[in-house]
DNA sequence: AGCGCGATGTAGCACTCGCTACAAGGCGTC
DNA sequence: GACGCCTTGTAGCGAGTGCTACATCGCGCT
């Protein structure tokens, strides 16, 4: 019967699986419990609260985000500025991270109403992006830092965009991106 | 005691203002209608279901934010692009916007999670910022339907991040839009 | 073998959710 | 006044919420 022992590390991985095609913000203990094989009474036993979950769950999630977007992308430099932009959301469109962004809102969502844990961790996946975008701007990038809030702006404006359906919005300015 | 009948027309005002302030994703029947005076009860006798009632409500709502639009901004054209973005950022920064952008998040949130009202809202609103955007590019912009788009993928990008408290790296890329 | 303690199952609490059954109120029409 | 209908109040349903009390299981240690 399989008995091994839970714990936050077995569960994480379950429960990061669920969220991911649940969705965040109205996850509820028992479906999350019945996706991990186990009883919302366990959840609370091993996390504490469903907050402390949530907080465990978020960092987790972070670090499959951080790991997904190194595999896909191929290690060298865009050519210019539009060209990052647009390789960004070319690799982003793949299936593969479409439930990542269904979260992404939701914890987007959670940060305009306040939530702190929320904020926090959309803070460090911004810090995150923003030094990924740095490190694959053009290597004769005029001004890199400057360069890449622009590039990441326009990259999440255009993500927004795609979530409510108007992608052609957020690409069909991209040609007025000096190159 | 003021026993004025009631309607989806002197409803929707009060509605509004609760989901105003208390976010749209999580308003349940119970409080929207001690908000508005009223039982759980009436605003299903009202509206049919729940489904209907955040129909009925987030087309009032648009109304009033395209409302406030028109009323917040001068009626001129800005200078550049540039400009242009900035003028929308700070206007929008008011804190009387602040209430829509956290709708707005739910919104989207909603969106990503398949919900159809939700997207058909988002979609039309952003349809009319795009109009807006157009009619405020400076007179003399070389192409005025992909500079609309790329001001306001910027724009919304900005305002992303400006609600997971990232502001600055919105603002941060914008001298690297050409003027 | 027996003890101790962390891990787990069962049952339940008090609460909120969207929604409904039923009956009564209020008002216009004849 | 009497009828009829739109509107409203009271009460409650069945399901779901986060969380807890209590008892038991099973493993490691002595």
């Amino acid at each position: 019967m399989a008995k091994t022992r839970l714990s936050r590390e077995t569960l994480l991985p379950l429960l990061a699986a669920h969220v991911l095609e649940n969705g965040l913000n109205d996850a509820s203990l028992r479906p999350l419990a019945k996706a991990a094989g186990t009883s919302d009474r366990m959840l609370i036993y091993h996390f504490g609260n469903k907050q402390a979950l949530v907080a465990a769950l978020l960092e987790y999630l972070a670090a499959m985000f951080a790991a997904s977007l190194d595999s896909a992308f191929p290690p060298g430099r865009a050519d210019t500025r539009r060209a990052c932009v647009e390789q960004v959301l070319e690799i982003t469109g793949q299936p593969a991270f479409q439930q990542f962004f269904r979260l992404w809102w939701d914890i987007v969502a959670g940060c305009a109403a306040g939530n702190r844990a929320y904020l926090q961790a959309a803070g460090s996946i911004m810090d995150m992006l923003l030094q990924w975008v740095t490190d694959h701007l053009p290597a004769d990038d005029p001004d890199p830092q400057t360069g890449a809030r622009l590039v990441l702006t326009q990259i999440e404006g255009a993500q927004m965009l795609a979530a409510i359906g108007r992608e052609d919005i957020g690409k069909g300015g991209l040609s007025a991106l000096e190159t």
